[in-house]
DNA sequence: AAGTGGTCTAGACCACATA
DNA sequence: ATGTGGTCTAGACCACTTT
């Protein structure tokens, strides 16, 4: 038999397209060029545009692609680094951390939060939602929950405006004894989505942070990145420089 | 007008249907429950089958459930918590760290390794193929890769059985001064997918770690993770008791 | 052999951005 | 108005596990 033995165990169409297409990504196309339209491309390579849309959709969770609504599919960039664990341990909003309040309310604690703060499904929060922006382009958004408890001192009377930093303010005076954190995969809730500018249900990580002072759970944030464009990086040294897929990279005109 | 504005802004089908069955999973189903097939199901929805593998799709990305060819779809458990990210830094291989060697190999290291080690293109590198299991389930896969020059000592001599502990022997030896993580979204590849028991694409959390030692890089490695039924967790305290979604779960029998 | 989830097709229509 | 990606359908067949 001088047959060699191929396709034996057969792959997966979109599977085998996905190598096809990573490999024209890198050889032809500079990154924020425009791919040809999904009809077109299905038609070239011969599938339906349902299999060519599963090629696709693993490309861009990979963050090799951005597929946008009405526009088109282009070659992403490489994941931005994303510091997330510096080394000292510092309360949220001390000392320029590149996140921006754009809202805060007072209400009764979600269970799942409660759970996280380690209170009862009933005591009051302070909830102060964040955003954070890196080149330009929101990457995260972050919901921060502080205990009523936590900040006993915090003046009654505030105008809105005010009530984010003043809550900051008070947090800051405790001493952080450390921090706790946990990654997870999840889908965009659609508030999220439109803060991150995706289509809910786009896959993020999501960053739980606890903050421990007075031995007990001070605070505690639930921060949504998007998992395309963010690799979130922890310890010592900043971001990275180089990401993995590709040593160099031009802007296209 | 008496009519109450209702579905004026319409959403997908598949969320809504996400929704549905979110509320169905916490109070008709136990915890390993299987559910009906997808096209009893779907009828009972009254959408397509596709339709309503989107939203199920979607719930297993969540780690609510988990679909199995040939077996059927059932309630996932909560995730499993796993300590990444340890105050103390040591070396891998040191003191009981969960992870257990399945191969070795010494080879030119691939282009995205050299870049993550610093390293020339061309350097041989030891490559170590390790496993981590929870609970009786594999979590993670990881390669571990060591520079031939930072173990200049290790005797050129060796069976494979004995190479990788003397790799890391080895590695001991230097004092680590540090540690680098990064996480990021990915998709198995074939041979992860397989040691995870998980089909090639199925996403996964991959963690890349530097160790750092005689002011250089003299240690990587690339951990794949299920994203699945994995929360990693970093900082002082160790895994986090209960996960979000659920106060308590019961084992169904 | 039967039943499950996984892949694939060839259409259709919708939401959105842009010219 | 046109073109893009997003959603949805009603089938078909395949790979895998279990009986």
């Amino acid at each position: 038999m001088g047959t060699t033995q191929l396709e034996s165990v057969q792959e997966p169409k979109y599977w085998h397209l996905k190598t096809v297409l990573i490999d024209a990504l890198d050889s032809e196309f500079e990154v924020g060029e425009i791919l040809p339209n999904e009809r077109d491309l299905a038609a070239r390579f011969g599938v339906a545009r349902a299999t060519l849309r599963q090629a696709l959709e693993q490309l861009e969770l990979e963050g090799r692609l951005q597929r946008r609504r009405g526009v088109g599919t282009t070659v992403a960039p490489p994941r931005m680094g994303v510091a997330v664990g510096p080394s000292a341990n510092v309360w949220p909003g001390a000392g320029r951390d590149a996140w921006q309040t754009i809202g805060c309310a007072e209400a009764v604690a979600p269970a799942a939060v409660a759970a996280v703060l380690g209170t009862g499904a009933d005591e009051a929060v302070h909830t102060i939602h964040r955003e954070r922006v890196m080149q330009g382009q929101p990457v995260a958004t972050e919901l921060l929950y502080v205990p009523a408890a936590s900040v006993p001192d915090l003046s009654p009377l505030l105008s809105p405006a005010n009530h984010a930093p003043a809550v900051l303010r008070e947090l800051h005076v405790l001493e952080l004894e450390g921090e706790d954190r946990a990654v997870e995969l999840g889908s965009a809730r659609a508030e999220d989505a439109k803060h991150l500018d995706r289509l809910p249900g786009a896959p993020v990580l999501v960053v739980t942070t606890r903050y421990f002072a007075q031995g007990r759970v001070a605070a505690a944030s639930v921060a949504t990145y998007r998992a395309d464009t963010c690799r979130l990086t922890f310890g010592d040294s900043g971001a990275v420089e180089v990401t993995h897929h590709q040593a160099e990279s031009r802007q296209a005109s």
